[in-house]
DNA sequence: ATCATGAATGGTATGCGTACCATCGAGCAC
DNA sequence: GTGCTCGATGGTACGCATACCATTCATGAT
């Protein structure tokens, strides 16, 4: 493969001005410049960033990890992260995890190994491991989504929490009084947040608050919502942790022949607004996608740039929560 | 960050022995070997690919590019491709395009820069242009999903106008006689390849075969279908190209107050099954994205391993044809 | 003509890891 | 004891691009 010397010696100069070409045009003088550029397109010469990178000590790459790629929540933020480090030059090496905590720590080595000059990292759990790993390379890192309570490290995320409450609140205010929760796994700070303010929104108004934890997947949403459906005193309205969880759910509700939202109101976050669908269904809350992979893209330049070197921010996006199709008041059909 | 020569330092050693401990460790006495070991540890020494990569002129990375993330098909497509690599020790760099050539051109240097091993290009159009511009650095690459007739180059992909026919013909004998064809983008082959196969299969019974070219996107779908389904011969049957169209085409049809299947049966392709839904709705043909994406894994190391060098592989995989719920015999409602 | 100035270009060393060859000493055959 | 092999380890140079310093030469001031 062509290398600089080759274009150097094709235009009978030294490396060194080859290199002035690509970095620093207007030190050279426009006929050297234009008889090496020549060269450069003759040979079809490509920078080699390895040796580059090595003598640069920094690669212009940034390292995403996102843990499920099947979910289109994850695919935006892909997209939105993508978008920012091309604006600002830098281009995006990503890895995906399959929500496996160790596979995490493998994809993190794996871009570290590459040097890429930072990581944006949406992880399986919160535990600090993972940014402790980058952070005792000395690699600048940002946390999507989830607050790391261990870690002096930048986070960009929505309070989930106060989301479930304003979710659990607009159930209840369309009179709904049977409310089930369907959360993910115990283990993901997600889902307990969740949780949390659902119960804490049930209680306010003096309710029961059952909560189901499982998986964020459609079969577990299916699996849970037969169940919770079944009872003795079946929900009039669920809320879900998921999309995914939601889209199980309402498969589970068509099964047993209810309707929605005549029998069974819905409401669910991280109904991630995806092209797959032209007209959302469910009622929920949304996160701002694209704006938070905006930031942490930029949090990260900061760092890496050495434009903020202070303790760890904790950026808080509000969410938006949009009325679709899945939610009635109780007693409607 | 930490080098193989602090390693060495602090294990008195020389620098290759701490190469070798990572490279060949047999080739190193027990004692010594453990004695890095416990240096690598502590000092928490990630190799740099860099220094790595320049030395041994490969960097164990394939460079992945697909056209619309926002697919569920192409995210089929990575996982496979990012598992078949890992299974063979290499890391999948991966890039997205939105559907733009130029910016295809771009992601494919911005790969050959990063020196990756091998390419996999699933292209936004079979124009020759991509392809040889990858070979022309010397670099394998291996084509997903597209025939390159102008290409000496291995392709891995399906005989979709052979599944236009069958999928053509499923209609028809389930007795509908009207059938529109909703495609994709003119100037994309598998759009023109799945109408052919339509037209054909069409014309094989003496039918007319209205096709619609528009966009492989809901919204495109939705207009499409708006058009033919308001005609003063409303078909009874759609066929439509993508899994995205048929989505917008279903939107359609619910706003006109039309019932699936009662009113009008759809068959599409690239009925991707993905996570998102239980049980999948739309009859029609799916592409085997996960043995794909493992055939063109090999057959992009066997040129990298240069386990083979001849002239280009042209793989046909054969699509599953899926009935589910979005057909009925004609007549049925 | 002389010297300072600065633009243009070149030479050398470096970043990190490894290929290749050299060295050293132990073990062995005779 | 001599010569040999072989395992273990070290030294040097190199892959590619660039930081840094050196050199060259033209220009202008005096």
């Amino acid at each position: 493969m062509t290398t600089i010397r080759d274009v150097a010696n094709h235009a009978s100069v030294a490396p060194m001005t080859v290199s002035r070409v690509l970095n620093q045009p207007d030190s050279v003088s426009p006929e050297t410049r234009q008889r090496v550029e020549e060269s450069i397109a003759a040979l079809k010469y490509v920078p080699n960033m390895l040796g580059q990178g090595l003598r640069k000590k920094r690669t212009m790459a940034l390292g995403l990890i996102v843990s499920d790629i099947t979910n289109p929540f994850a695919i935006q933020q892909i997209r939105g992260v993508t978008r920012a480090a091309r604006d600002n030059g830098y281009t995006v090496i990503f890895g995906h995890t399959e929500s496996d905590p160790e596979e995490e720590l493998k994809q993190l080595r794996a871009l570290i190994e590459r040097r890429v000059d930072g990581i944006i990292l949406s992880p399986v759990y919160n535990t600090p491991e993972s940014v402790n790993f980058v952070q005792g390379q000395k690699l600048p890192v940002t946390v999507l989504d989830y607050p790391m309570p261990e870690n002096d490290v930048d986070v960009v995320r929505c309070d989930t929490h106060l989301a479930a409450r304003e979710l659990t609140d607009y159930v209840l205010d369309l009179g709904h009084r049977r409310v089930a929760m369907l959360s993910g796994d115990l283990a993901i700070v997600t889902a307990r947040e969740r949780a949390e303010g659902f119960e804490e929104a049930m209680a306010a108004r003096g309710y029961s608050a059952p909560v189901e934890y499982g998986h964020f997947t459609p079969e577990s949403g299916y699996e849970m919502a037969l169940g919770v459906l079944q009872s003795e005193s079946r929900p009039t309205a669920l809320v879900t942790a998921s999309n995914f969880i939601a889209l199980g759910a309402a498969e589970a509700a068509r099964e047993l022949g209810l309707s929605i939202p005549e029998d069974l109101s819905i409401v669910t976050f991280d109904n991630a607004r995806t092209d797959t669908v032209l007209d959302p269904f469910f009622t929920g809350v949304v996160q701002p996608i694209a704006e938070m992979a905006t930031v942490a893209t930029h949090f990260l330049l900061d760092r890496i740039l050495q434009r903020y070197g202070g303790t760890g921010r904790d950026e808080i996006l509000p969410t938006i929560f949009e009325v679709h199709r899945s939610t009635a008041p109780y007693g409607h059909s």
